[in-house]
DNA sequence: ATGATACATCGACAAGTATCAATGTGTTGT
DNA sequence: ACAACACATTGATACTTGTCGATGTATCAT
């Protein structure tokens, strides 16, 4: 599996009218990421580690989840775009994308 | 059933730490409640019409669902305490619960 | 009372999801 | 080559969710 810089986030702009449906299309998915407990947690503390980004070995134990589990978790937010993630030998670290909640930020403050 | 003013919207106040466990679990109803194309267009035609809100009567037809779907993703918005419902007469009127996104707009921004 | 209107609830079904044990896949060190 | 480690994927299960037709409930006009 390809593991370099992975985003699928596409610059949505909204535009003035009503939410298109195309529009909502793409946002709904990015709330989906982050309507999980674990999921928001996991994104908080991708966040909380900065630029260099936190090492998957360090996000399973304080969450009390099973390895798949966390692996599956991660998966979400990275193919919501909202998280990157880079191999560094055996080990994988999770960084939070750029433009991650740009989206989500450009439709709660309409 | 009750139709005054509706709201589950519980003062969240997210701490300095890591997002807790139960921060989560308050916060995360509210970006399912948004994790549906259906309900992000639903919520946009209810912010867009301000104060005095809108009826659910004009709110089935442009969105392409049964007047039971709509009815539902209503029920899911209002319980996530993010719009409010008034009786007027048959009609019933939604509109933005007052703080409605301050949560998620908390965490977005942190 | 009767009928019409607006909305909610119920029942059912298909599709999606969170979870874990088991297993697979790379990578490193020996 | 081999064992150990980190992480991903698979398969299975229980649970949740979006949807609609049918039906229920409240309100208004006649």
């Amino acid at each position: 599996m390809y593991h370099g810089l992975v985003s699928n986030a596409k610059p949505i702009t909204l535009g003035k009218g009503p939410l298109a449906d195309a529009a909502a299309a793409n946002l709904a998915p990015m709330f989906a990421a982050l309507s999980d407990p674990i999921r928001l947690r996991l994104f908080d503390l991708v966040r909380r580690a900065g630029r260099d980004g936190i090492c998957s070995c360090d996000l399973t134990e304080p969450l009390d989840r099973s390895q798949p589990t966390i692996s599956h978790h991660l998966k979400v937010l990275r193919e919501a775009g909202l998280v990157e993630s880079r191999r560094d030998g055996t080990w994988i670290w999770y960084s939070i994308a750029p433009r991650a909640l740009d989206a989500v930020s450009q439709f709660i403050q309409r």
